[in-house]
DNA sequence: GAAAATTTGTCCGTATGTATT
DNA sequence: AAATACATACGGACAAATTTT
């Protein structure tokens, strides 16, 4: 919690900075002791800003749910979750995280068909304007969105994945219904960027908050290409994991 | 560089988010054909802000020599970066990005002893208070940081890797004077959040960037720990990939 | 070369958000 | 809760440099 200092006037707001860095302290189990954050003054201090701004801080994260603040005790912690994701040959998103968390679950939120544009026909190895299905999809971990992703799959080979998927809940499912027995992770690519607009709300993240991107190539065992996803995981709730 | 809206009232000034957006619309190779961001005018149209506030975006990148205004012709880009380190077993830092720049160099900012703690000697497979020696390096490419990292050895076999690393520049020529002919990597953990306050003088960040940290263990080819590490990169000029 | 159009640079003022006291 | 100071964002107007016509 300590070291680093507050920085004034850089276009970002002092009660988001502290706001940020009082999240990743609770997700780090700084006040795992106590289960709850320090007083207010005593923030104040250790920031070097008024009460007032910390109060705006914690205003935030009780927004989120992160904490919850009580008169006459202090501002207890909800929730504290930083998920970890391996990332292997054989990711795949129930399976990695499913001895953290009770349930796990994936959504449908939209599909449509469109052709490939220059970047997806470069991923999937198909030729521009081939016809591809693209899935939007959320995925859960007990009842909390962690990650959004949207997926594109050569529509010659798996155009009823959409609705295999939607009665499934599972990529690996469908694409075993689909004739496709078992898939590799080809490459992942990571990069971090501040959340957009819909990450917010599929996320149900605040604005500002920072969005881990994973961009992966997944292929059949004869080396095919068969999905192409870009997935955004909320920064403070991942981690990402890479075992050799 | 369409695509999602800039948020007001969230604590992050618009400029600062339209900074960014530009930024990263930089990398991605947007304006390659002018070699130009846009006027003024059109990204006030397109953000859907006052010309204003885009100057002071654009203010921002020229402070990062990213960008270059010429009156009467327009905002010149200068440097579009986005290195791409590979994690993979043999993971190692000049070798990874040797090929996208010209030049690579390490440097060596602080060295000291210290004893393992609990997560160290965890990580490390030593006892707690076991003396290690810890490396604060500087990661540059052409002549620009991309990464700070705090490494630790333990220090019966890696005593003097600070003076042989100062000399060398380079981990893994320290290692092989040291009796270890290779090493490779064990595990990657990926997490990400906002720059602090050294990060911002160490890799020349605007506060409120965004920074990937990466937490690695390397191990000698016996599968004995030799050192653990933890990076710290501009999120904004690098990428990881993972390619199994 | 001259004029027009384009684009960045600077100035004024006003309203709102942020942070402290 | 209120007063104060500063940062942020907007709007308009004009100047200066460059490119286009």
């Amino acid at each position: 919690m300590v070291g680093q200092k507050i920085q004034r006037q850089t276009g970002v707001a002092l009660w988001r900075q502290i706001a940020d860095r009082i999240r990743t302290s609770i997700s780090h189990g700084d006040f795992d002791e106590t289960g709850m954050v320090p007083p207010e003054t005593t923030l104040a201090l250790q920031f070097g800003v008024n009460r007032h701004t910390i109060r705006s801080a914690l205003g935030a994260l009780a927004q989120e749910g992160i904490v919850r603040a009580v008169q006459g005790r202090g501002t207890l912690i909800e929730r504290k979750e930083r998920l970890s994701f391996p990332i292997s040959k054989r990711t795949r998103f129930s399976q990695g995280i499913g001895d953290q968390v009770r349930e796990t679950r994936s959504v449908l939120l939209a599909s449509s068909e469109e052709p490939a544009n220059a970047e997806l026909s470069g991923q999937l190895k198909v030729d521009v304007g081939t016809k591809l299905v693209r899935l939007e999809t959320l995925g859960q971990a007990d009842h909390r969105p962690v990650s959004r992703a949207t997926s594109w799959f050569p529509a010659d080979r798996f155009g009823d994945i959409a609705e295999i998927y939607r009665t499934t809940g599972s990529i690996t499912k469908a694409f075993r219904e689909l004739g496709v027995p078992d898939y590799v992770r080809v490459v992942t690519e990571i990069t971090a960027t501040h959340a957009d607009e819909s990450d917010l709300s599929d996320l149900q993240l605040s604005p500002g908050a920072i969005v881990l991107v994973a961009q992966a190539l997944n292929a059949d065992l004869d080396d095919v290409p068969v999905q192409y996803s870009i997935s955004r995981f909320a920064a403070d709730r991942v981690r990402f994991t890479v075992e050799n």
